[in-house]
DNA sequence: TACGCGATGTATCGCGCCGATACATCGCTA
DNA sequence: TAGCGATGTATCGGCGCGATACATCGCGTA
């Protein structure tokens, strides 16, 4: 799961752990919390070994000026290869049961516009499923087991209710959305991204490239 | 986190591990998945080595309503200990920074029964607090990087400012009855689950979510 | 009668991921 | 010139998950 993740940051740019940890815990913020050293180091070198990932020494031959950054210390910086585009898109596209869980969607849906309309239907209507299904227990909690149960408990079905509520609503806008072609907010031009990493620079992509950065 | 649950559980009525699963399924089911046997087992393992429960041999106990599962084989049923019971309220006051995390602070909630005012205070003021920043968090990235981001990642965004806001509200009201003392009353360990006479129950216990039933 | 099958029930194994911790450097400011 | 917070890499112990393996019980049915 952090796999994707970490394959779809680096693929969007190289990046060393550190600034891969805050572009993740920015991006995937509303699903998990900050991604912990503890698991991204050890992945990092998962990947390596597994040859989605390789390192990229720094100071790249390059124009690439990194200006704030320039500190020629022992930054790893990591860069995603050929074979990890690969992967990155088959995982992308594994839609198994497990996409529909909370972390694993969230992931699947940050980088959905890598993704194939297609695949993100499925996956929106396997996780409208499962929370439909969440609803369902809470709503059956709360009309058989009331009595036997305490006034906070019972509060907290009512919220985990609400919340799976709102969630399959909002699912079904997402769900509606694509099926009649439209991005959710589509404030750039209409452009439709496909798979193919070689043209996409052309049409705004992602993470539009902001220039060299005014200060906050 | 598993050691409050189990002995929360174990503290209203003893039992094996199949059925703590069930109970703690339904009892903390809008705070986490169900809990896997490959926690539950090695944790209740540890529970014991601790001294916080023993083993208590097969005999049902003849409560009423206990539904039939009567099978003399190998279930192994677990109760608390007075140990046991120590280290639970021992557990219940412990308001580290820790409580106010998604799962840690379910948990401690589904148990508000069994806790002191003020300690249900501090641990939801603390929550609201970790919430807040959470809140804010999505604010700035929304405000401040919305540029930089694609449609979905802003979506995903959206949506967890959303649940965070409602979360705020939720805790807000909830903090709001609690000062004002309609707290409901803790039912005892095991037997009687009538609503208490002398609190005012005209106003339904926490936020007020008319049912589809009349009010008695 | 025998068969399968799903629910009940206990238990282990590998491993992903977290939280704590330990270092080291850089840039700022008191 | 010393302290301090941000940047940066890395490891360790342990919790909890998912998969898996058994074994028994009740039940419908071939």
């Amino acid at each position: 799961m952090l796999d994707l993740a970490i394959l779809g940051l680096l693929h969007e740019s190289p990046m060393h752990g550190y600034e891969l940890r805050k572009q993740l815990s920015t991006k995937l913020g509303a699903i998990r919390a900050a991604i912990s050293y503890g698991s991204l180091y050890p992945t990092l070198r998962r990947l390596q070994t597994a040859g989605w990932i390789t390192e990229a020494g720094e100071t790249p031959a390059g124009d690439a000026d990194v200006p704030p950054l320039t500190s020629r210390r022992g930054r790893v910086v990591y860069k995603i290869t050929a074979e990890g585009k690969e992967r990155f898109q088959d995982l992308l596209a594994q839609v198994g049961p497990e996409a529909y869980e909370d972390a694993a969607f969230g992931v699947h849906f940050a980088f959905f516009s890598r993704t194939d309309v297609d695949i993100r239907l499925r996956i929106l209507e396997g996780r409208r499923r499962k929370v439909e299904e969440r609803r369902e227990g809470f709503r059956e909690v709360l009309a058989r087991a009331a009595e036997r149960l305490d006034a906070y408990t019972l509060e907290l079905q009512r919220h985990g209710l609400d919340a799976a509520d709102r969630e399959v609503r909002w699912l079904e806008e997402l769900i509606a959305n694509e099926r009649s072609g439209r991005t959710p907010q589509p404030r750039g031009a209409e452009g439709e991204l496909r798979p193919s990493p070689r043209t996409t620079d052309s049409v705004r992509p992602l993470t539009a490239r902001p220039g060299p950065d005014d200060s906050a």
